[in-house]
Parts: C-alpha cells; sequence; structure tokens
DNA sequence: TATGAATGAGAATTCATTCAT
DNA sequence: AATGAATGAATTCTCATTCAT
C-alpha cells in the first residue's frame, strides 16, 4: 500500500501540475483530485491545504529544474552552444510557469523552508552552469540564475485562449527571441 | 451628471485595471468597487458582469496601446533606435500584463466584438509600425505585432513576492532581455 | 436600510443564542441562518467568522447579564431574601450556558477585547452585588463573581434528551440546590 | 490475544472518555483512536459507529458509578457525614461531565438497551444510598437519584480556557458549593 | 485481525450578482 | 442613479465511515 499511495501523491502533484500549467494557479482542488483519479479526500489527506499543494508543485518542479542543469552541465563541454539551446528548451518543457504561479498564489506566506532550500539548490546549479556558459561567452555576463529562471516561467505563463489561437506557434517564438535575448551583446566596434 | 458618471465609469476600470496588473486578474469585484472609491452596486450599474468590466480593461488598454503606438511612429524618423526602445519601454509601462489576465479570464466566451476590433485596430497600428523599424534594421524580420504585443505582456505579469524581493530590478532587467532579443540577428559571416 | 440591516444582525445573534443554548456551540452556521431567516452570506456579511459570531453571542449575554445585575442592585434593599434569589433565576434564564458554550468554543484564541471588556464590566457588577447581598447575610462570604456566574451557566447547559424527558423540572431542581449551596453556612454552634 | 483485544478496546474507551471529558463530546474519532495508540480501523473493528462508542463510554463511567456507590453503601455506617461528602467527591472524580457529553451527542436516537440497563442499574444503587443518606438526615429529602449524578455531571463540563485560567480551583469550589446545597435545610423555627 | 489510506458528504467561507432603499 | 445589504452557488477543508493491504 506505500506503493500505491506513493504513486498517488505523485499523481495528484502531477495533476496540479498541469492543471496549473494549463489555467493558472487558481484550479479548484476538486479538479485536481478528479484529474488525479482521486477522491478531495485523498488530496487533503496528502496536502493538508491548498498551500502545502502549491508547494509541492513547486518542489517538484525546482527538482527537475536542477536535475535538467546537472544533465546539461555535462553536457556543455562536447557542443556547447547546441548544450545551451537545449537546456534553456528543456527548462522551458518543464512548464516554470506553473512555479511562479504556484508560488505567487502563497501571496504573504513565508515559504515552507524545504521549497526555500529546493530553490536555493536549483538555483547554485544554474549558478554554475550559467558560469560555465557565460565563461564560453555563449550567454551575457549580467544574466542571473533568477532572472534565467523567472525569464523562462514568464513565457511560460499560460496565454488566453484567443492568443494561443492567433499564434499556436507562440511559445517557439518566444523561445526564440529569449534565446536571441540572452546572448552576449555584440562588440559595437567590430562591424 | 454626465461628467460625473463617467469619471466614475473610468474611475472602476482603471481600479480594475491596477488591482490585475498587481495581483493578476482574480481580484473581487468588491475590492475593485472600494478600490474605485463607488459601490458594488455602482459597478454592476456599468458593468453587467464581470466579463464586461474585464473587457472594458482591456479595451482601455489596447486603445492606448494604440496610441502609443501613433505617436511612436512620428517618432521613428528623427531618432530610430532610441524611438523604437522607448516605444517598447512604453508598452511595458502599459501594464500589458493586465490585458494578458483580463483576456485570459474570459476562457471559452467570445471576445466582445468590440473589443476584437480594438485588437485589430491596435495590432494594425502596431503592424505598421513594426514594418517600418523592420524597414530600419531596428528588429528582427520574422516578428509578427501580436509577438511583440504578447512579449511585452509576458514581461508585465505579476511575479511572486519572494521573487521580487530577491530582484528589485527585475522588470527592468528583462526590458533589457527584451530588447536584445527583438534586434535583428547578425548576419553570420560578418564575423 | 440600517434599520433593517440591524434587525438582521440581531436575528442571526438570537438565533445563534437559542441554537448554542439547545443545543450547544457547535450548531452548524446554515441552521443559525435558516434560523434567523437570512441567507448564510448575510450571517458571513454581519460575522465574518464562526468565531466572530460566537464573541457577539458571548457580547449580547453578557450586556444582559449587566442589566441583569444592576437591576437586581436596586431592588436588594426592599426584599433582600426576594431580590436576590430573583436575580439567580433571572440569570438562570439568560441562557449563562451559551455564554459558557460560545467562550469554549473559541479554544486557543485570544478573547475578542470588546468580549473581555464585556466581561469586567458585567463581573465588576456582579462582584458589587455580591458584595452587597454578602454584607446582608443572603450569600456564603467566599463565593466568587466568576464563580457564580459560572455555576449559573452550568446548570443551564444542555442536557441530553433521556435525562429532559426523565426529569422535565431538573433546572427548577438545580435552581433550588444551586441557591442552597450559596447560602451563608449555618453556625456550627447553634443547633 | 483475546487479552490483546480485550486490552484495545479498553484502551479506545478510556481514550474517548479522556478527551471527552477535556474538550466535550465532539472529539474526531481519529484524535481518538491515536490516543489510544491504535489505528482507526481498530477503532471501527470494535465500534460499528461513533454512537455505539459513545454508548460504550456511557456504559463504562456508569458502571463505574455502579462500583462506586456499592462501595459508599457500605462505608454509611461507619462515619456518615464523611462517607457522604467522600461519595459525591468520588462521583465528581469520575468525570461525569463525560457522561453527560457522550449521552448528549446522540441527540435523537434510542439509548441503547445495555446503556438503559446500566443506567438503571446504576440510579437504583445511588437511589438506596440516598434513601440511606436521606434517612441519616445527610441529605435534602427531596433529591432524586437522577438530580445527583445530573448535578455532579454538570460541574464537571469542561469549562472555556479563560474560565480555567482566572479560577484554577473552580472544581473545588463547584464541589463545596454542591455539597452544601444537597444538605437537607434548616429547620426555619430553629434559628 | 490491525492498519491506515481512500472516500465523499457536510460544514465553513468567499464572491459574483441581485435587489431594496 | 448610487449605495451597500442580501443571496446562494462554488470552493476549501474536516471527519465519519469503508476498504485494500
Amino acid at each position: 500500500m506505500r506503493a500505491d499511495a506513493l504513486r498517488r501523491r505523485v499523481a495528484i502533484v502531477q495533476a496540479a501540475r498541469s492543471l496549473i500549467a494549463a489555467k493558472g494557479s487558481d484550479v479548484a482542488l476538486d479538479a485536481v483530485a478528479e484529474a488525479a483519479g482521486v477522491g478531495i479526500g485523498t488530496l487533503y489527506r496528502n496536502f493538508d491545504s491548498r498551500a502545502t499543494l502549491l508547494d509541492a508543485v513547486a518542489l517538484a518542479i525546482l527538482d527537475e529544474v536542477h536535475a535538467v542543469t546537472q544533465e546539461a552541465a555535462r553536457a556543455l563541454d562536447d557542443a556547447p552552444q547546441d548544450a545551451w539551446d537545449g537546456y534553456v528548451r528543456r527548462l522551458v518543457g518543464l512548464e516554470l510557469g506553473a512555479l511562479t504561479a504556484a508560488l505567487a498564489d502563497h501571496a504573504g506566506d513565508v515559504l515552507a523552508s524545504e521549497v526555500r532550500e529546493a530553490q536555493d539548490r536549483a538555483l547554485d546549479g544554474v549558478g554554475r552552469l550559467l558560469a560555465a556558459a557565460q565563461g564560453e561567452g555563449l550567454v551575457r555576463g549580467d544574466l542571473t540564475p533568477l532572472e534565467l529562471v523567472t525569464a523562462v516561467g514568464m513565457i511560460t505563463r499560460p496565454q488566453p485562449e484567443p492568443v494561443r489561437r492567433a499564434a499556436p506557434d507562440l511559445r517557439e517564438r518566444m523561445v526564440s527571441i529569449l534565446l536571441a535575448g540572452l546572448r552576449p551583446p555584440e562588440p559595437r566596434g567590430t562591424r
């Protein structure tokens, strides 16, 4: 039953995460429970409040950010430019917008220490990767880890239906603009 | 008395707009009414539903986008680069994130025709400006008006408290990244 | 409309008070609203939480305790024994058990200052009356105001159905025992 | 293994009883199970519903009332006044308030016959003791067994925190008032 | 048989919307 | 026409009870 319960717990976090990614953080917990295929009571047994669930979502995303970052660090030596671009695209795939939304919904509350730690860990990792990338001249030197993560978060916030319809490739376009924006500025004089 | 009523109406839209810009689109209408200094009844006399109010917010922003764009079009000849940068910054100042949020909250409903018209008008104007700027080599050639407006909207969505605290200059940094990202790509061969 | 709203507010407190007196403090607020003839929303507009309503109930009872006590103080000179007995009976009629229940449901929370003040005021009044009654030899000298109020509260806590059925005159009997218990002890030697 | 199961069953009833005595009858069964050191499932294996558990609590208390009463009956001859006072104090020690609360929570349901029988048995015993005590002139002649038990129950209902803080010796004071109130009235003429 | 996870009905609370003044 | 009180549906959260292990 332990395995069972864990599976359910994970399902709840996943469901919350995708609903938040799709519609923002004001999802009804009923909807999350249904999407996870569990009763609302089960959701509450695992997370004693909406805030706790949002924390868990944030935590899950931050951990994946950490993992993706570690992996990218290893790949950076071989094909720097590709590794960097791929890294940013992979971050985009993590739906960091859901992270932003989850954190935002806490408002005045203090961040759970577990989340803060995961955040520090993730940002530290990103910082190291960033330093390496900056060393290679792949990324503008003034970019901070928080800025990178936030920027990716911004371009993965959910968009209104009409916008999605009018520009189905919006996300890809934004990634392209972001990647361009992150590149080190051309030395003015060389042209 | 007509002026009075109009003033109130405008106050309501403004209040809604800044609350949405600050906290996202899930503001309570009570709070909007209070911020506007009117009763909730007055709000409802002016806007028969939350959707109508959100439309009005969208409309107001779109009209300002149009105005700012017209103005920028006139300035483009004198000092192209400065005019373009200033234009983007002015768009940022319009809190386009509130527009995104206002539109997003409709979810599924058809856009009011008035809003759609304003949107078309605004995007047309932006398109003309963009064409000119692209002609001058100020902006990457593949950028569409919708993409520009959406990109500005993205970087003006409200950020979680912890992020705001950790990076108070975040918006300015994102503007800088955006401006860099919008520039035409360096011709590969010249290096 | 002010009068209307006040009437409703009072009705809510009264309804809460009698339901609590009859069934204990764990009444559903729905039931209170229905008993008061208002919607649940109206109840919440007047009292922003269950705790606030319970405070209002406590306040109302404490104020009546104060009033009844003042009145009794005036009557004490004429027919001391009757005045005292009548006073205790009138306290019993105030359903002080509802006061106990309302206060108990707050658990760890701090008492609202308004309630504390009303309590102090009431207990001060009771203290003065008590001192006078003790001076007249009507009441045992060691009785404190809080003890009197609590004792009356105890005998007006709701009783289980089977008990009420088996002893319909229970309250009257308890009043009689209480009155006897409050009398000054017989001087041992006189017998 | 039978002993094991019995021990558990008793632990559950005891846990329920002290929680009810301390906080009133609206304890969550989860909390009872935890306090008893068993799982909620075990609680339900032993008692098929909340009502059944409350009945068992009532039963346990009633049996102890019976036992205490039998014992007191034996002691009455030697030192009548002390025996009576001690008896009442021992009843107080049984937390009869928990009995009242347990019975009250049934609201409307028929009393389980086992409980009714225990009640009859207990009240019969109390009645015999009472008759003896009344014969000795220790207790007012009109007191009924149910009244005695209920009166003790009243003074052992849980009190709100603020009251407990303000008067830590409240229970002892109430016992003293009760004992005084139960004494036979002074013959009016002898004074 | 003991355990504790899952369930869902019900209670507390919020908020869009209506309506009396 | 403006106000703000009233309404009740929707949401969050709790807990008695069932069920899989």
